[in-house]
DNA sequence: TTCGTGATTAAGTGCACACATATTTGCAAG
DNA sequence: CTTGCAAATATGTGTGCACTTAATCACGAA
């Protein structure tokens, strides 16, 4: 930051993430254009704005074009979260990983996935019910959907060995997908899988997975109680 | 920008995708290097280096000085989170923003929360709760604790007009951040704030926020049942 | 064989320049 | 006063080049 021209473009980022949080740059205000910050800095416009650009993208700064660069009025922050496989999530801690499949059947979908997935009234699809733990103890409880149609190598997978999770990464090219983070009350037989009481708040999370306009897989993860999903801003 | 050789970065990211979606290039398998992409595809290596950065970012490269560039084997997908302020949060829902303070008080924290704060055993902090509510709905209990030795503003806030969340995001210099999401089953005073059956399950998200190495804020936002969380990949 | 150690290589970054594109602004015509 | 159009301008993006940094590889010494 002295008379040393290495001017990387994080420390551009952090000069600019200094004027922000002591107000030199007040919310909602005009900050310097790219070409003055640069003359300023001693650095050139590329590199300003590859600093200005990572800032906006964590969501302090917003940007448009010829309206120039503002001081976000109400930061929406940015957080990003990791969505690893169950497996590695779990030997990430230290744990020793295990599964064992509960069920799997070919079955008509509960209106609510048949919803998710935009599929006709009496489309059949492939229903698998997974136990993921680690230690030996449940961790995540696997209710998954596919679209025998979309992914028609599913139906020859053992899913007795991996997990449909781990099976889907692995195998299916994926495209876009959405993601939904609850809470629910444990039921009986979710109860009975997590080892938990019955009516526990388990944490959930929701995710259907398309490729193009194809719906092709949505799971229900409940995790065992306690769970918690961590990240930083 | 057609089939001209204006080869815009997200041109080469969406074939950069494509060969990965298309499994041209097998999860674990190192891709060409930069410069022969560039040469390849008609365009810079600067514009390459962009675009597998942006598809590194999303967790589908992992990219190595000198050891080159491969696909990811075990895809951690990287999902954005938006973490509005609340009133922004159910604003943007189209509903009608309220918020009630419940109680204000200088008092000395539990356990578990100075732990969060890393706060010496006799120390008072702020604590602040507070409902926020859509459409005269609650919608989400705020239980805040603030240092008030490092923001000391924080005393003079008139909390029952602004939240604690939006007053502190308005006028609190940030710095980092920690957030977690659980389940948790509602206890009585929760269930009466929220109107709803103590021990239903309830989505909680706890946020921690520090500058440098001074913890200023812990938050607990207990939302109503039903409250679900949403992103996309 | 094993252990440095230096050469090599691929990504990371910076810079000067040019052109593209989206908005705003201001002026003029209706 | 409104509408339309052109000029101005800030960001977005691409290119060629040079240098830096980190990891690997190959070679030679112990």
């Amino acid at each position: 930051m002295n008379a040393d021209s290495t001017k990387s473009w994080q420390a551009v980022q952090a000069e600019v993430l200094r004027r922000i949080r002591d107000r030199e740059w007040k919310p909602g205000e005009l900050v310097p254009h790219e070409a003055e910050l640069a003359r300023e800095l001693g650095c050139s416009r590329t590199t300003v704005n590859r600093a200005l650009r990572a800032v906006a993208e964590d969501g302090l700064l917003e940007r448009r074009r010829r309206a120039g660069t503002r001081v976000a009025l109400h930061p929406v922050r940015k957080a990003r979260l990791d969505i690893p496989v169950i497996r590695v999530e779990i030997e990430n801690r230290g744990l020793a990983y295990s599964y064992s499949l509960i069920s799997r059947a070919e079955e008509l979908p509960p209106p609510a996935v048949r919803a998710r997935l935009q599929s006709p009234p009496d489309h059949k699809m492939l229903h698998v019910l997974g136990l993921h733990l680690a230690d030996g103890r449940p961790y995540a409880l696997e209710d998954r959907w596919i679209d025998p149609d979309a992914v028609p190598e599913a139906r020859e997978a053992d899913f007795s060995r991996i997990s449909p999770n781990e099976w889907l990464v692995l195998n299916v090219p994926f495209g876009g997908g959405d993601i939904a983070f609850s809470a629910v009350e444990a039921g009986p037989d979710e109860a009975e899988a997590l080892d938990c009481a019955p009516g526990a708040a388990l944490f959930v999370t929701e995710r259907t997975t398309w490729r193009g306009s194809r719906m092709l897989t949505t799971v229900q993860l409940l995790f065992a109680p306690r769970y918690r999903l961590h990240t930083r801003i």
